[in-house]
DNA sequence: ACAGGTTTGTAGCGCCCGCTACAAGCCCTA
DNA sequence: TAGGGCTTGTAGCGGGCGCTACAAACCTGT
């Protein structure tokens, strides 16, 4: 059945964000899913569709944990809303999907499929995301074209700097951002 | 011997360079290499010390391939130096040796050992390079301590999201943090 | 109740993996 | 030239891999 398929990509998943993707095999992640290889295989045709089907809804998840803004509570400035997507970057309990998202990037920079796929939408929508911020935050069009990319490429970058070395430069970084942000204004 | 060591290293990391490291496995790096599985085994240990040595050196060329600032033909400008350094990241020669690194960093992301070690080395040396020209290029100490990191992070992800999505935003960031560069020369 | 398709369990095939035992080859010293 | 360590080739072990054949169990509609 199809639910049977959606619970076992979503508990394939699980297995996956606290295990790692890329020494997946079959035989454990049915073990730990309290099922067998071989429905892993019937349900998903092979081991491709099932890293397929992970990679999909991982991407999805990913897509639907961005920091956007909250029409609730929207932050009163550029620094505030920095802050906010940190917070999000840098929140242990976010660490294990931020591993697979670098995870999935170090796939697809690699060859373009079901990864590559996963990976651009995040970064896609990870672009038009912040696109949308700096427009809440009335920065032009113009003014806007390069620093949306800018902008998101600074905050993956620093996420990727951060899982790495722990340096602790990016507080330094995202206020100069935020300065940054705020002469966009004009 | 020693000799025998090293050119077996830097053939392995040409062939890792070329297939991945992630599935990397004794026979074909061999047979790659004109040797045997045998011989790897004899001068590493193990496959992890193959792995580490890899890495390890890797890390080196990575480090010693940074585009610093040439004395015999510095840059005018914050934006004739990010074209320069954007024209190695985005190279097509380069693009392995880019690939390699964003897979080290996934490795490193998701545990410690020699290929966080790497890629804590590789991106320190970054950091110390960017902060170097930035110092060039004479910006204060004070305004480097956020402009460095926010300067190097920004590099890395539009590298990144070049190689994943091809989407073509990396010039105008380029035009945006050039302007924020040279704002910041006051 | 029963037939027929859907789902699951058991067993195992062939393959490649990391690694090792063993012996032969090699080269340097005496 | 003979000995003895360093280096290499051959063969194979045990095990995990993806995947499949086959049959039993299950559920559903009549």
């Amino acid at each position: 059945m199809t639910d049977r398929r959606e619970a076992l990509t979503i508990g394939a998943t699980a297995w996956v964000l606290e295990h790692g993707l890329s020494g997946l095999s079959l035989r454990p992640v049915a073990k730990g899913l309290g099922t067998s290889d071989r429905m892993l295989v019937y349900y998903f045709g092979s081991k491709d569709g099932l890293v397929a089907a992970i990679t999909e809804f991982a991407g999805e998840q990913l897509v639907a944990a961005m920091p956007t803004i909250d029409p609730n509570r929207p932050p009163r400035s550029a620094r505030a809303w920095l802050d906010q997507a940190w917070a999000l970057f840098s929140n242990p309990a976010i660490r294990p999907a931020m591993q697979l998202l670098f995870e999935l990037d170090a796939v697809a920079v690699r060859s373009p499929g079901p990864a590559r796929d996963a990976a651009a939408a995040v970064t896609e929508r990870w672009l038009h995301v912040v696109g949308d911020v700096l427009s809440e935050f009335g920065i032009s069009a113009r003014a806007r074209r390069g620093l949306t990319p800018l902008v998101a490429a600074s905050l993956i970058g620093l996420a990727l700097e951060n899982l790495i070395t722990e340096s602790g430069t990016a507080p330094d970084a995202l206020r100069t951002l935020a300065g940054v942000i705020d002469a966009a204004r004009g």
